[in-house]
RNA sequence: CGGGCUGUGGCGCAGCUUGGUCAGCGCACCUGCUUUGGGAGCAGGGGGUCGCCGGUUCAAAUCCGGCCAGCCCGACCA
């Protein structure tokens, strides 16, 4: 492709509604536009990543078995009620009606299809299946932002197996655990294999997998010793046991104005925040529910909808709390609380001698021991691990990091066949019902990812095998157009053996090329100049060490083949 | 959905406090000439209902009200 025929509108500024620096420099080099908050339009040179990506996907899928098709993207409602999803996906999942009044879904995933599909398996020896798309998913996000990373339109990956039994999951599973790995190391992710919450997909397991970065949204725990690596919505860690101090009576005493964990703290020498108990209200399904944690400890919302099995949870609002226990937030307790759930963490297991409110504005009890003194319905594991708490496997010290969640595999199991009845015969003439695995990867959100990752100051730096072009040859303007010659020549070789190549055939001074060039983030940039040409050389320039060496002209294509595999082997 | 910020040619911004040659600057764009190894110089030129609607006023980018959109933080989220 010649410069001068493509489209690649690059900025010298950035818009300003742009902040992380994929967003920034995907607008900037020309690679996407926005159309409306959430909404991108992939240009000539994004697309060209996109699909990279998708062909790195397809051809770790097939190597597993996968076997690729296309689903339909708008589902009428009834597939959805079926498995009970048209009511709880809730406002995320578009809905319009068409022009019979039907109601219909963009699918913002593609379980009830798939099962759906799968009913034209009738027997055993027709699994396993593993079935994958790639193909635009409609999600009513709350907040778009930060450009590809968080969007209401987008490319999945989705892939879904199919299985008769647990094992035949596993290893389906375990298959797409492998094509995982190598899809995100050919494209330079260093991602990072977790245990995470099922969340509204259901089923028994599920491991994302995330690259750590600022402008992610997701934060996991990683033990540098061990290896152990787990979101922090399911992360555990060692909690150091609280030696309390013996005795402690049960008393009511005055705190006049305290309304928090730290001013009791303040006002009460025996009351340091990990010897008083936390007392949040929450509503869950409709219940309200007293949560408990240590003081200083805070409660993960997702590993309590998680360990209790609600598919709903929220603070409770003032009125609430003062409704159910007679005081308003910052006085609250359950000593004494007999009617309503009371769940509280692990950690205060075994407690006593500990503060917490009286459920009388103004009023706190000391000497608290929870298992004396409050009826603790169900003991879970609710708390958020902290940075730098011991590693429950081996005792190392646990890592927060901020990352990018890039794919995520879900071990389903059989909610969506037994919704839609998707059995086959086994040996025995019985009709089983197939067990299935969910598992998706975000092909504009891995651009993104790896735009992240890759950049420098000057701009993208992509790995080669994802990168818009592999080369751009830069003619240098010189007194004879032995230049021009020479790049037109090396143009057409390097076309002619297979290399994605740019010719800039702009007439713009050489400032103006190495900037875009360098912007736009292509690998191998071969200058043709008239210095080098005076020797019979060309120069080339690796974009991500800014290595330049001169090579013969005639040598120059297979300098750039060498170049290009050895960038190749190194990922 | 709560909190904050922002809407002025393609991009980045100034102007708004104190209404009146303020519709302006840089970059980009077009034409010509000169240039050509790290975002060239000179000369000329085109492009904007100042987010939208309404109000105040002789007069509104500027003041007032409402709405819309975008971004960031939080909530939420496969």
């Amino acid at each position: 492709m010649r410069w001068s025929n493509l489209f690649v509108p690059t900025l010298r500024e950035a818009p300003a509604e742009a902040e992380v620096a994929s967003h920034r420099l995907l607008l900037r080099a020309g690679f996407v536009r926005q159309l409306h908050s959430g909404h991108y339009s992939l240009l000539p040179l994004g697309l060209r990543v996109h699909d990279k990506v998708a062909d790195i996907v397809r051809e770790e899928m097939d190597a597993i078995g996968g076997q690729e098709l296309l689903l339909p993207a708008m589902h009428p409602a009834w597939v959805w009620e079926q498995s009970g999803r048209w009511a709880s996906m809730g406002e995320e999942m578009f809905r319009l009606t068409d022009r019979k009044g039907a109601d219909n879904a963009l699918g913002m995933t593609h379980e009830e299809v798939i099962a759906l599909c799968a009913r034209e398996l009738h027997s055993y020896r027709e699994v396993p299946q593993i079935w994958y798309q790639i193909q635009w998913k409609f999600r009513d996000e709350p907040r778009p932002k930060s450009g590809l990373l968080r969007v209401r339109e987008f490319a999945m990956k989705d892939s879904y197996s199919l299985d008769i039994d647990d094992a035949g999951l596993d290893h389906a599973f375990d298959l797409h655990h492998a094509a995982y790995t190598r899809i995100f190391e050919r494209m330079g992710l260093p991602a990072i294999a977790v245990e995470a919450s099922s969340g509204a997909m259901g089923g028994s397991a599920s491991v994302e997998f995330m690259v750590p970065s600022d402008a992610g949204e997701d934060d996991i725990v990683r033990c540098g010793n061990c290896g152990y690596a787990a979101n922090v919505e399911r992360a555990v860690a060692v909690v150091a046991p609280v030696d309390d101090p013996p005795g402690g009576t049960l008393e009511r005493f005055a705190t006049p104005g305290i309304r928090t964990i730290a001013a009791l703290a303040a006002a009460e020498a025996e009351a340091p925040p990990h010897r008083q108990i936390k007392t949040l209200v929450y509503v869950l399904d409709g219940q309200t529910t007293l949560v408990l944690l240590r003081g200083d400890h805070e409660l993960s919302e997702q590993k309590l909808l998680d360990n209790t099995g609600a598919t709903a949870a929220r603070p409770a609002v003032a009125d609430e709390c003062i409704a159910a226990l007679g005081a308003s937030p910052g006085s609250l307790g359950a000593v004494g609380v007999g009617d309503l759930p009371v769940l509280a963490d692990g950690a205060l297991a075994g407690r006593s001698n500990l503060t917490t409110g009286a459920n009388a504005d103004d009023f706190h009890y000391r000497g608290v021991d929870i298992e004396r003194d409050i009826g603790v319905d169900e003991w879970l594991d609710l708390r958020q691990v902290r940075h730098g708490e011991p590693c429950t496997g081996c005792g190392g010290p646990l890592e927060l990091l901020r990352c990018i969640e890039t794919g995520h595999i879900f071990k389903l199991g059989r909610r969506y066949a037994e919704a839609f009845e998707t059995t086959v015969m086994d040996a025995e003439g019985v009709p089983r019902t197939l067990t299935m695995g969910s598992y998706g990867i975000g092909i504009g959100r891995a651009v993104a990812a790896v735009a992240e990752t890759h950049h420098d100051d000057r701009g993208l730096c992509w790995p080669a095998s994802v990168a818009p072009y592999e080369a751009a040859v830069v003619p240098i303007a010189g007194r004879d157009d032995s230049v021009a010659q020479v790049s037109e020549r090396l143009y057409d070789e390097l076309r002619a053996v297979g290399v994605e190549v740019i010719l800039d055939d702009r007439d713009a001074r050489p400032g103006v090329k190495f900037s875009d060039i360098e912007l736009v983030g292509i690998p191998f940039r071969v200058t043709v100049g008239p210095r080098a040409l005076a020797a019979g050389n060309v120069e080339l320039t690796d974009r991500a060490t800014g290595e330049t060496t001169h090579v013969p002209v005639d040598g120059a294509v297979e300098s750039v083949i060498a170049a290009k595999r050895a960038a190749l082997a190194a990922l």
